[in-house]
DNA sequence: AATGAATGAGGATTCATTCAT
DNA sequence: AATGAATGAATCCTCATTCAT
């Protein structure tokens, strides 16, 4: 390749397209690619040459708008994190005049249309959530953030679910299992699309829960007696 | 990776070293280097260099014993793997005499202990497992090999925990989910040590299941009426 | 300079500190930080990105006031010898009523009082004048030029001293050797400043020119027999 | 340039040159070539790509034969500063049936030769020694460890000659200031290689302290009555 | 049963400089 | 009187791999 830079010479003088574009603009072109090629190959997978090239920009522009490659994909997971926050809220209509338990299923409906919803900001940050790397750790960080307000989020609507049924630690240690059976079903699907129905996966995942939650609350009647 | 590693080469390498290995047990201290290495980076984050380093044995040596780095990855796994179902056979002695859910708890308590004892292979295998890359793909297969084992020894043994109540298809739901729950308990765990107690989740774990398999069965009685 | 420098340069600008300042000011803001980073550094080491952030002004800005690298560098040098040069009159008062010896023991210590009044213009320009590179030679010429003035400057004084006893070739001699020591000097007590005392060796270095000049003054009585 | 590396790809495939070195015979070509640059263009000119392409190695190569540019640096000074040590040796008859002020002005000829024998080696060391740069000092270091040796074996010979008329710490300020005015001279004949004599200054500076030694001992005696 | 030496391709990042606004 | 944005060339260095010995 070599020469496959930016937007090949061809010719002449190539002053074609200097668009001495309006900043943001660019960042967002850059963020797009970056956002694009982590979702399919990973953080090492994300050259910034090869950013460079699908952006369209130089990668000493790259540069200009971001310190580094960690602290461009830590604004890839923000991005991507914030936008799905915003589909998530459009998304639930707040219902009524429905049963506890439809309200519950409701909810872990809901977070199964999350995992569709965001499945390359989802992967990349598992990823980054495994890996013990001494340095570099910004991307990481800024995903375990994200997903710390997510679980912050989901322990609420849990506490108002089960408002007298469980006590704090019971409805943290529901929402921490809900979290990681989504997790675990996102990648099950991702491993083999085929073998995974998320649908009724997540049906069965509420059915689970609810089973849990009435051994929690049976358990916690006995200790009180 | 950038510059000013965490590991340093020093030039030719000096002679002090010069075991003259039997052979094998080079071919051990590459693995467990390059075990070590992957548990904690990834697959990109293991440079040939830095199990060379780490092993004490120059690079070329590595390519004596295996045909590419891809492949070295793929028995780190398959080594990793085959230890750990040792290690598995080993600790959980047969039980007799519980009953049917007492049964169940112990083989969930298995499941959780058999992620505490591997903590670095399934680390690894699932960083892989998110991994979408086109080539180079030996060690994620053998990983998702090694996985379908384990998945097919949980349907096994919940078929035959729930035999009469629940068919072939629900017991693969079932145990779909359940290790679902296990891979992302291991993450949440992976994440924050601290935020996670592994038992009393499998143990929470476990209740949901069978809570779930109740649903499941009195689904199944509805429709067959 | 590879990676992971001292400093750090923080994506697109933030909008905090827009003075707006009256040119001049801004000019001098660039010479300190410019000074400041090309004593410790170097040329090579005094990279444009360094001195903006330094300085606290976007790199163009460093273009509007100065032509180039080059040419900035040549100011800091100009600047801060004109600095020097005024101190250096301020501080020797003129002094009457000594003998020849004390006068030129006095005009010693002078020197030394100026290497420890300028250190940074004085390491940039010895570095500058160590160098051999062809093209950008602006700075170089500009200390060496300023040093050509100092020197005259103390040939005049040592013919002063010396009337009489020495011809204008031994003078010559003499002031280049008082220059070579005081740079060497200055140097030894950079690279190790606890291992020269200034004042001292200045003093020795007095007495030394005497000898010195009493050597040449026979010389010179011995071949015009 | 960009493709003017190692030995040029002319036509089809260049199995030409891969001489398959006996290592040490590389690792001279680089520290040859590296030598040859740093003394012309200093530390910072002297790119990895220049040592690569004048030494007809790739650049991944120098990487095999050094830990990183400022150890090849590092290994240019010590190399520089051993054989330009044996020549010094070489050179230097020992004399016999001189006078005292002979045997010293013979000394200090062969400080001046030792100038004139390894200018690249000062050139460049003196320009560390004058930088200040927070990191990548090994070279910084080497070079001050060997003028370290140097002047230790200049009071060695101090001591011979004034054992008697000096105690121990005037052999050293007097090796101070001949080491100070060496490189001073140095600098002042690389600056304007026509204004300089190097043996006129060195005959001068012998003489200089000569009388420096005389005004010590002198003073010495002043205090002890 | 190894290993010293080499290598081309590519890694992230910084460089001095430009120019439209 | 500036500056936000951009850029091509160069920076040091690491990568996986090869091959003669």
């Amino acid at each position: 390749m070599a020469a496959a830079k930016t937007a090949r010479k061809s010719g002449p003088r190539r002053a074609e397209r200097k668009i001495r574009a309006h900043g943001e603009e660019s960042r967002e072109r850059i963020l797009d690619a970056a956002t694009q090629i982590a979702g399919e190959r990973g953080y090492d997978g994300t050259s910034v040459a090869l950013v460079s090239e699908r952006s369209g920009l130089p990668a000493s522009s790259i540069y200009w708008h971001f310190e580094s490659k960690d602290q461009l994909i830590a604004a890839v997971i923000e991005r991507s994190f914030h936008r799905w926050l915003e589909r998530m809220h459009a998304w639930v209509p707040p219902r009524e005049g429905e049963s506890q338990e439809e309200l519950f299923e409701a909810a872990i409906r809901r977070t199964a249309a999350a995992l569709t919803e965001a499945p390359d900001f989802l992967r990349l940050g598992l990823m980054l959530a495994l890996e013990r790397r001494p340095q570099e750790a910004t991307a990481r960080r800024m995903f375990l953030q994200v997903r710390e307000r997510a679980y912050k989020g989901m322990v609420a609507s849990y506490e108002a679910f089960f408002a007298g049924a469980l006590d704090a630690a019971d409805v943290r240690a529901l929402a921490t299992l809900t979290m990681a059976a989504a997790d675990g079903l996102f990648i099950a699907q991702e491993v083999d699309p085929a073998g995974v129905d998320l649908d009724d996966a997540f049906q069965l995942l509420a059915e689970a829960l609810l089973g849990a939650a009435k051994a929690l609350s049976a358990r916690r009647d006995r200790s009180r007696r």
